[in-house]
DNA sequence: CTGTATCCATGTGGATACTG
DNA sequence: CAGTATCCACATGGATACAG
């Protein structure tokens, strides 16, 4: 299959939207972060390490619209929320793993050509 | 091998370097085009419809920078400048292949999540 | 605890004009 | 043809204060 079976530009196109979704600093971290069960908002609050409590809503209010996250609150004082990966988001964790086993395997090799071409 | 090996925070993280790379609008529509084989700026500017060229020539540049393009500038009048995949840029066409045919399996089913949401 | 609302600094990217 | 330089509108996201 090509990289552009669709147009790019049309709201339809689905790698598009994919990257959108992905490309954004805390989707991906969020994800990693729910990939061994469900966490806490604070718990998330906690382990991804610089996230404001604004764009830990959001991401995760995007998640849930997108049918990736499942979103429990428990009726209890003080409130309990949790948040866990639904079928379709564990499912997106495979191609995930692909793109950090070629990060992991090719960053540095990126990262000579960045210094050379900083020294150029 | 899990998502998150690494500090995201660190500037040595591969996953976040590469995901800062590919999560931009244009990366990914540049390095598709040039899957079949070099194309000049003009060229690649007519078919990435709406890519400013300011936009063209910054993607081009940092592709270059991180070594997965090859820019090639012939001393003609006019000016002619190919660009064209390298074996590490062509390396990292798998790993978005196997990202896009997730999205063009499971788009749908993301698309119906965010009708139902909006619905709600 | 789990959010929402608001303000504001910063970055991103489009449009336009100009150059070798 | 293949860029560079500049201006500017807009979106993004952090900080802060507040609420159920």
């Amino acid at each position: 299959m090509a990289l552009l079976d669709y147009d790019p530009y049309a709201r339809d196109c689905p790698s598009r939207q994919l990257l959108d979704r992905i490309g954004d600093r805390w989707t991906v971290l969020v994800v990693g972060l729910l990939e061994d069960g469900p966490l806490r908002f604070s718990e998330l609050s906690r382990r991804v390490d610089g996230i404001s409590q604004k764009m830990l809503t959001q991401t995760l209010r995007a998640l849930e619209a997108d049918g990736l996250v499942l979103r429990t609150a428990f009726p209890e004082i003080p409130p309990r929320v949790e948040y866990e990966l639904t079928a379709l988001g564990r499912s997106l964790l495979d191609p995930l793993h692909v793109l950090v086993a070629w990060a992991t395997e090719n960053m540095g090799e990126v990262q000579a050509a960045r210094d050379r071409a900083t020294a150029a």
